[in-house]
DNA sequence: AATTACATCGGAATAATTACGATCTAGGAG
DNA sequence: CTCCTAGATCGTAATTATTCCGATGTAATT
């Protein structure tokens, strides 16, 4: 999706379009990758040295809210925002290191069939598949 | 797995067995679930009311390390730990109210090879893959 | 029973995230 | 174009989860 997708988009949704928000969302539209909010607030305070990490995770969570955004969570509890470029729902292989991440072509939509057939009370809601390791840059650096 | 044969399996590695790691092992083998940190401490300070986060963090880092307790990121940050009763490997439908946890007979390895392939270049390390929802008793009460 | 390496306690330090009052501003109305 | 107002932002403080640390305690070996 491009930027001016995205922003009429939210007007679209009635959302206010602030400088602070338009600088986050062009960070996360110029990399594929997973991106900490530490991370996203840097990148954005080079251009709006006043921004705060209020206003960075209140986006973040409003474009989750709206489906632009995918959080995941990384073992030991980190988390990480990426764009949601496309609509339809996919899922990554994930470099621990760099946070860059590649979208994958496939979905265990035959596991989660045979699920919903042997747990019929249960209610899902969603489902997590993430692939993790090292990319081929990140391999070289001792990894740890 | 019996609180015996961990407790054996542990002393094969040279672990001491303190009161507290007892405790904390016989919270983890009683119930196949999801727990936080802080529900662990409750249930362990039950018995032993002087127990601080710090011992139940370091003795379920110490068990993950040797592969006893499985470690999970929820959507939110929140970090779950449970007993790994078996060796091999599997996943779980997750509760996303009380925790509750079923383990899964299906694991997506062909996905795995899918991607393997796709991407020669990745250093795989892992991956993760959890079935979200509500369990029975949680539909009831309302979910949020 | 003595020894000692490792565990624990309690509280303080750190890190990540969220909350909040005062101020500011995007975008619609006039 | 200017005014208006709901909603956004800032700066900081509060909260929460996790880790660290020095003093003390203890499991298990001798």
């Amino acid at each position: 999706m491009t930027l001016n997708e995205t922003l009429s988009r939210l007007k679209g949704q009635g959302v206010k379009i602030t400088p602070q928000r338009l600088e986050i969302l062009k960070v996360l539209l110029d990399e594929e990758r997973y991106y900490s909010a530490e991370e996203i607030l840097k990148k954005v305070q080079e251009r709006y040295p006043a921004v705060s990490f209020d206003t960075v995770y209140r986006t973040l969570y409003l474009l989750k809210r709206l489906g632009l955004v995918i959080e995941l969570n990384f073992q030991g509890g980190y988390r990480r925002f990426e764009f949601n470029h496309e609509d339809k729902h996919h899922h990554h292989l994930v470099c621990l290191k760099c946070g860059l991440s590649r979208k994958l072509s496939c979905c265990p939509t035959g596991c989660l069939l045979t699920i919903k057939k042997e747990h019929p009370e249960f209610a899902i809601t969603g489902h997590s598949f993430e692939i993790y390791g090292y990319c081929e840059d990140c391999q070289e650096d001792g990894n740890d």
